[in-house]
RNA sequence: GCUCUCAUCGUCUAACGGCUAGGACGCCGCCCUUUCACGGCGGAAAUCGGAGUUCGAUUCUCCGUGGGAGCACCA
């Protein structure tokens, strides 16, 4: 289903924490959907919330929607500083924060009032939560009696210059509406099972549900897409727009991303902030891919590589040439961090080492003490075991610092500490006589190849290695000596041999 | 409680109403390998249940069961 006109479509966040995982992908597929159909993304900050909103938790939502990749047509900029200024923004339906459009609304809430389709309501929160509860005892929807809707406007406006507080409230119509959702297909709401609901607190306060459907309208918001929490929202939202002379707009609410218990995700079970993910060391490509797949996939024959091979690693390009909202998935999707990690791993071995370098230093602190091509060759040995960027460090800890480590790991199969100790010793001298300009991978291989095979390769190998690295796994032990060089290499040899000393010759365990 | 909604391996998913229900992650085994990882090969693993429509249902309809979301002066 191609749109007739180019789609303007948006990604409103609530600046009250940070870009969340689900946000980050319901921005993703509007993104997705803009693109595809060279239309128009928009971003909109919903800050009607003041105690909540702060301008922090915009920066972070901003930031790592670029850091993604998810570009905007229109919408606030980033700023390096926390002054977020409307003078920045791009487009011209703007402003884009809520929080500067009070005159826009006002319009709207007056307009609704003049044509009865609004009153003030002087109902206390106390009286409101009180009829609630009666409600669902009584095993009644809970909503709103409708007890102010017959105080006149005029003696309302008198009441509240008097200095008591009123809320404005919509006239819900008892009338059905039909949504046809690009996903989820046709659903019909009965509104007179949600009451009058309260669409501002002032007439320049206003809420979610009347602000939304304002600021769509004057942006012209084409399709909304947005997360299933949504749904039930939208039925409200058709009927303000219906009293209020609006187009509707086209809608397509996504699944959600969920725990391993099937709960919408939360922190309890897994990081949920983009910014944490950036932090441990996932390659923004691997996350934007991850994400796309998840409550989405191409069909079998999209996917299929010139081998007819089905395959998930996809540019961006390609999923935008792929992408079909109607082939979103209409349940929720469990987050499965493990496949994160083998999709992250996937993109960290696709780097080239250069690039890998850049993207290690922005989230890792390399120590010090080896030259650049040292490093350059550390990164080829660890690049195909890291899962994330983070893992670097741990990974090749051991060349910058020789750990302790049990004398008893040296113990290949079951020879005795003195035979090892020997065998480290020979080693040691084959060694010590390569010269220094020589002494790389290929060379020493060729040197130690009569002894490894004369005792055998596990028996002179083994030891070494862990001798080297201090670990069980490791890089081979010619590509470490070839990192280290010959005077660590020695040392380290020394060490080891020390170490089995200690043991003294009788630890046949 | 009320409203809406969803249902294929453990997880993400594929499959004009028609094959032994395919792939990926994870798991297990084998190979490669001094170890770990990578890679290669192989394996276990699913259509929630019951009716109906049909020559034939994973697919269409209904009921049941189970799950989820929403029901604010939050968004």
């Amino acid at each position: 289903m191609t749109p007739s006109k180019p789609p303007r479509v948006r990604f409103a966040p609530s600046p009250t924490g940070n870009l969340h995982i689900g946000g980050a992908r319901t921005a993703l597929f509007n993104w997705l959907y803009a693109r595809k159909h060279e239309g128009v993304f928009v971003v909109r900050v919903e800050d009607t919330d003041k105690e909540r909103s702060l301008p922090e938790y915009e920066e972070n939502i901003l930031e790592n929607l670029e850091w993604l990749g998810i570009d905007w047509d229109e919408g606030p900029q980033l700023t390096k500083n926390l002054e977020l200024k409307t003078e920045n923004e791009l487009g011209k339906f703007g402003p884009y924060r809520q929080s500067e459009r009070s005159e826009i609304y006002e319009k709207y809430a007056k307009k609704l009032i003049e044509e009865k389709h609004a009153y003030w309501c002087f109902c206390t929160k106390e009286e409101i939560e009180a009829m609630r509860q009666s409600q669902m005892t009584q095993g009644q929807p809970p909503k709103y009696s409708g007890r102010c809707r017959g105080v006149p406007t005029s003696e309302a406006e008198k009441r509240m210059s008097d200095g008591e507080s009123a809320v404005l409230r919509f006239k819900m119509p008892e009338a059905k509406v039909s949504v046809n959702d690009m996903i989820r297909g046709k659903t019909v709401f009965d509104l007179s099972l949600s009451g009058d609901i309260v669409i501002a607190r002032s007439l320049d306060d206003p809420l979610y549900n009347f602000a939304v459907v304002i600021d769509d309208s004057e942006m012209q918001i084409t399709h909304v897409i947005r997360g299933e929490e949504h749904f039930s929202n939208t039925a409200k939202q058709v009927a303000l727009i219906e009293a209020l002379g609006f187009h509707v707009p086209h809608y397509a609410h996504m699944p959600l991303i969920l725990n391993p218990d099937k709960t919408k995700m939360s922190k309890r079970f897994s990081d949920t902030a983009v910014s944490e993910y950036k932090k441990d060391g996932y390659l923004p490509e691997a996350l934007f891919n991850f994400l796309a797949l998840l409550g989405w996939h191409p069909s079998a024959e999209q996917s299929a590589d010139e081998n007819g091979e089905e395959r998930e690693i996809f540019t961006k390009d390609e999923l935008v040439k792929l992408f079909e909202i109607e082939r979103v998935q209409k349940a929720g999707a469990v987050f499965n961090g493990q496949k994160l990690d083998w999709m992250n791993a996937q993109y960290i071995k696709s780097l080239s080492q250069k690039d890998l370098l850049v993207a290690i230093k922005n989230v890792s602190t390399i120590p010090d003490g080896l030259s650049e091509s040292q490093i350059d060759r550390l990164l080829s040995f660890s690049m195909e075991r890291m899962k994330k960027l983070t893992d670097f460090i741990e990974l090749s800890d051991f060349f910058f610092e020789l750990p302790d480590y049990e004398p008893k790991m040296l113990i290949w199969q079951d020879a005795p500490a003195s035979v090892v100790a020997e065998t480290l010793e020979s080693v040691e001298k084959i060694i010590s006589n390569v010269s220094d300009d020589s002494f790389n991978a290929n060379r020493l291989l060729e040197v130690l190849s009569e002894i490894s095979d004369r005792v055998g390769r596990g028996a002179v190998l083994w030891p070494l290695r862990v001798a080297l690295s201090g670990k069980e796994a490791s890089p081979g032990p010619f590509e470490i000596m070839d990192v280290l060089g010959k005077n660590e290499t020695l040392s380290r040899i020394g060490v080891a041999i020390k170490k089995l000393g200690s043991i003294g010759g009788d630890l046949g365990l």
